[in-house]
DNA sequence: TTATAATTTATGAACGTTCATTCTTTTTTA
DNA sequence: TAAAAAAGAATGAACGTTCATAAATTATAA
């Protein structure tokens, strides 16, 4: 279960709770329920904020050293829990960066699909989710460097990589359709993703470098090269 | 000092050595000489053989289980020598993986621009080496993957990332002489690379996890994105 | 040429850390 | 008071690196 559920739910029970609130003045035996209901939120929260504290920390140290200096006894120093904690969230560290990495990924393509209209045509929906991808890694670093080194990473596994890629479904089967409508060229996905959406973590890698600027003319020239490569 | 120089070195030696040879029917004395340049040969041969287990050791077990699964205790073991024999030759692990970087980044220089031939169009001379590098990568699976894994790791310093980039300095080259003659896109020579070069690493790594086959149709379509990205 | 001393080269064991993980105890909650 | 949650200390394994010593080589002496 990800952290969006986990909102969801937890959005849910509070609802909840503000009715019980006012039931309060009515029914004496009630309350004594309520109060137990309360007091398990404030738990559930509790447990909430603490797995998510794990998981930002994660992505910090991960952001900072490389997943190998990411270590357990760092991780749980700054989520301010014992290593030991981190224990009754995750099963191991390799479920904890896994977890964390869908956690990411859904999140990134929550950004990217976002203000999607259906209605559009294929180039004006494919440059929306571009433009989208572009501006989610500029103002979520950590998310982005994060992501990018879990492709090359043993530690997450192909099971795993492939859960992270059902959440591109959208712009795969643009891409369909884009070929369907002789608009993009009849290639592999794969190509596709590697002139179109890879190129990016290479700018972001040499911007996060301070070896290229990535102003908007770059981002303009960026996504005129990525769709002079598919475009048929 | 790179294992080419050594290599180069190494046969200047074997020629005085032939020479020398035959020169001990001649002069009883020299033959002394000789014959302790030639033991010093045979240890100096030593030496670059074990240095070159050693680099290739780590390439190898790097490729299995990333940088930091190439403990200097399995690199020794496969090397057939102490751990501590490493250090004879480098001064730590980062300074291992650093040579290893440079000796097989100059290989893939030299095997993007063999068969470069200066009096070619732009276009020719850049398909040329395109080809050279995807054949190399295709050839050399170990090395690549090596090489961009060394995209993202800490241990390879700025400093030494500069110096490999040096060997790529004839492709430099071709870019601003394309864009003078307005056949290449003004654009900045990162964006050049994100888009033509640096695809051909997601693709190989997709090949490698067996997702994607590389034939010669797929490579066509991949270098004609390639060259429909960066052409005016 | 041979015996021995000096020097270089290589080694295996050991060092001090750090790692992910677990175990026992303490604290908090019901 | 019983149960659940959290903590800190401890575990064994693995890491990069070093060190005292052993082996191999070279220099020196007779």
């Amino acid at each position: 279960m990800n952290v969006h559920s986990f909102l969801w739910y937890l959005c849910l029970f509070n609802v909840i709770l503000v009715q019980m609130y006012f039931e309060h003045f009515l029914n004496e035996y009630l309350f004594i329920g309520k109060i137990k209901i309360i007091a398990n939120m404030a738990q559930l929260q509790k447990s909430i904020d603490k797995r998510i504290a794990l998981l930002k920390a994660t992505l910090t140290l991960v952001n900072n050293g490389g997943i190998q200096g990411a270590s357990m006894a760092k991780i749980a120093k700054i989520a301010a829990v014992s290593p030991a904690t981190i224990y009754l969230f995750f099963q191991s560290k390799q479920d904890l960066v896994s977890q964390l990495y869908l956690t990411v990924k859904s999140s990134f393509a929550e950004a990217a699909f976002s203000d999607y209209d259906l209605q559009e045509s294929v180039e004006i929906r494919f440059k929306k989710i571009w433009f989208n991808m572009a501006n989610y890694k500029l103002t979520h670093q950590e998310e982005a460097s994060f992501l990018s080194q879990c492709d090359n990473t043993p530690i997450i596994e192909e099971k795993t990589r492939q859960d992270g890629l059902q959440f591109l479904t959208p712009l795969f089967d643009l891409w369909m359709k884009g070929k369907e409508e002789g608009i993009l060229k009849d290639i592999s996905p794969y190509l596709m993703y590697a002139y179109s959406i890879y190129p990016m973590a290479f700018l972001m890698n040499m911007k996060n470098r301070g070896l290229c600027p990535l102003d908007e003319k770059t981002l303009e020239e960026s996504f005129q090269a990525t769709w002079d490569s598919i475009k048929v």
